[in-house]
DNA sequence: GTTAAGATTCCG
DNA sequence: GGAATCTTAACG
């Protein structure tokens, strides 16, 4: 029997870096505009860590395009890179503490842009909370997933110290 | 108002 | 290796 509840607030009431490689193996769900619902596993995570992390957005401080990072955590922060692909993350932490999660993969889907372009986020999802919206949210699940770290990607430009964080999360193959 | 650069992806 | 494409933030 396996039940899939959706994530509540205290899941991500946590530090970015305890949410991130706990959202590996939980379940993104997509109630598509039809009405079909499907679900993706969250496979591959990268971690941001408030205004002194300079990977973070929030780095640059309290601005229209950072403040959802500073609202309490569950919500989701959208934003478009390069003029084309949309990035979806999930806000952590209390009120006041900047952190979001960036989903890199889910299935055998590999890369955020395309992430985004599946499950069809945008940027009028920009704020949405995962506990109110009836379009996206998460759920758990029994897995219990291994991972590996790695470094952060496209993020050269934060220096020597941050860019080298292993804040990403990948979770393993399963092997049956 | 102008401009540089980006948490990327796809094509050649 | 480079283009595509546009919002944000920094500067004037």
């Amino acid at each position: 029997m396996t039940l899939n509840l959706k994530l509540t607030p205290d899941f991500f009431l946590r530090d970015v870096l305890l949410v991130a490689p706990d959202l590996l193996g939980k379940q993104l769900v997509r109630r598509f505009p039809d009405g079909l619902i499907k679900k993706f596993t969250i496979t591959e995570v990268e971690a941001y860590r408030g205004e002194e992390d300079l990977a973070c957005h929030a780095s640059k401080g309290r601005t229209s395009r950072t403040e959802v990072m500073y609202q309490s955590g569950g919500r989701i922060y959208v934003y478009l890179i390069y003029g084309m692909h949309y990035l979806l993350n999930f806000v952590t932490e209390r009120e006041g503490i900047p952190q979001a999660v960036l989903i890199r993969g889910i299935d055998d889907i590999k890369g955020p842009g395309r992430v985004s372009k599946i499950v069809a986020i945008d940027k009028k999802h920009n704020r949405t909370s995962l506990f109110e919206s009836e379009e996206i949210w998460v759920e758990d699940t029994e897995i219990h997933a291994e991972y590996f770290t790695d470094v952060r990607v496209g993020i050269d430009y934060a220096g020597d110290y941050w860019k080298n964080k292993p804040w990403r999360f990948i979770m393993n193959w399963q092997r049956e």
